[in-house]
DNA sequence: AGTTGTGAACTGATTCACAGCC
DNA sequence: GGCTGTGAATCAGTTCACAACT
């Protein structure tokens, strides 16, 4: 009956972004932190950063802060990052292809295992060390290399395929690269990234501030980044 | 004195899911589209979809809903899609060369007039018919090329001063793949997508599920998107 | 009958402000 | 003095519900 706990959805992606702003602080050796300086260090405040900490426990130190080694544990086991996570790439094109080499994955616990086409002519050709295999042998690579997530880098007509496929192979999420919307009825999770809309949001905050174009220049520009 | 009208920073990301949404709507040959049916294929409640567009103007038809047609032009025009945006890529690296060749974005008005690299090696090679160029030849070529958009796309130790370049240079936003906060004190529009960010959203959905393993399957499990 | 646009009500997120701790 | 954790207050975003329009 646990009715799942339930987060705020912008606290979580902050969490990310805390993460990467303590190791940060933490290769510049600093052993402690406070609330203000990782919140200046993200254009946040003080009290929103220990809300979204408190959320999850209490891991700071009054007085001192929260110490900088503890606190990434903390956080990156609140992100699931303290075990490994097999992942395969389905779409051997421009995205695929870049991603695979990606070292910073590995190190930082998202293995790519995996690189799967439809395209008989790129399949048994080699990216980055990793054979391109036919989508046909899916559902038993999953199985034999325990992949739990499917990266979609199809093009947009393919992608709902591709995310039935995933699916019916047994991965448990998936990062949709692809410009449209999945349907995969509720039963796995999915996060979406398209570089148009990301293009677009610029634009909309570029249009704003050269559309009402004034006379004298102001404090602040449209500033803004989804990502802070 | 007209204090910059400001939008919902919500309202705006799912804008750019409309119009990807109209589109297909389009495509599929419908001519006119209900805010009802617009939010279901986005999961949005319908008054959601008419709040949203209600920020703009009013674009609707009582009795009958939105014309297809007319209102991707009119998100399309919110959005500053109505011109096109002259981008280059900083960065020859993975990321960069798979950007590049990635026509959707000509077609959608966004166009990467140039690549610039820092490593003597691949200055003067050929990508997707762009001679990459060296970082010194930014400022020329943004003013010759009118370009307003930089995408960073360099290693993280080098976004920082890349951002200050292309500042300097004159371009008016940034697309930023670095992963890493930029500080443009506030004078230019900043975007930043992370893709580690992004799996990471990913393996906290995937934790929530699996370490509240419960014994009978649930009705609804961990979806969740970013960007929808 | 079907659908928009929008005030009013509600739900959720952020900021304030301070007691308690080091 | 400096800092956390948190209830209370505020602000923002979403949903409700209905008058107006076709």
């Amino acid at each position: 009956m646990q009715p799942r706990e339930k987060f705020p959805a912008p606290t979580v992606r902050r969490l990310s972004l805390y993460l990467r702003e303590l190791r940060a602080h933490q290769d510049a050796g600093h052993a402690t932190i406070s609330s203000k300086q990782l919140g200046e260090a993200l254009g946040l405040t003080d009290a929103q950063v220990r809300k979204d900490l408190a959320f999850f426990g209490q891991f700071g130190h009054p007085g001192v802060g929260y110490r900088t080694a503890e606190l990434i544990d903390r956080v990156r086991k609140i992100l699931g990052k303290d075990r490994s996570w097999n992942a395969c790439v389905v779409g051997a094109g421009n995205i695929g292809r870049a991603l695979l080499p990606y070292g910073r994955f590995r190190r930082d616990g998202f293995d790519i295992v995996a690189i799967f086409d439809r395209d008989p002519a790129v399949i048994g050709t080699l990216i980055a060390d990793h054979r391109v295999r036919p989508l046909s042998d899916l559902p038993a690579l999953v199985r034999e290399r325990s992949i739990r997530i499917g990266i979609i880098a199809v093009p947009a007509e393919a992608a709902q395929e591709t995310a039935l496929r995933l699916l019916e192979a047994g991965v448990v999420g998936i990062l949709n690269f692809a410009p449209r919307r999945l349907d995969v009825g509720k039963r796995i999770a999915v996060v979406n990234v398209d570089f148009m809309v990301e293009l677009e949001q610029l634009a909309f905050q570029l249009s704003l501030d050269t559309s009402a174009e004034r006379p004298k220049p102001r404090k602040k520009s449209g500033e803004r980044s989804h990502d802070d």
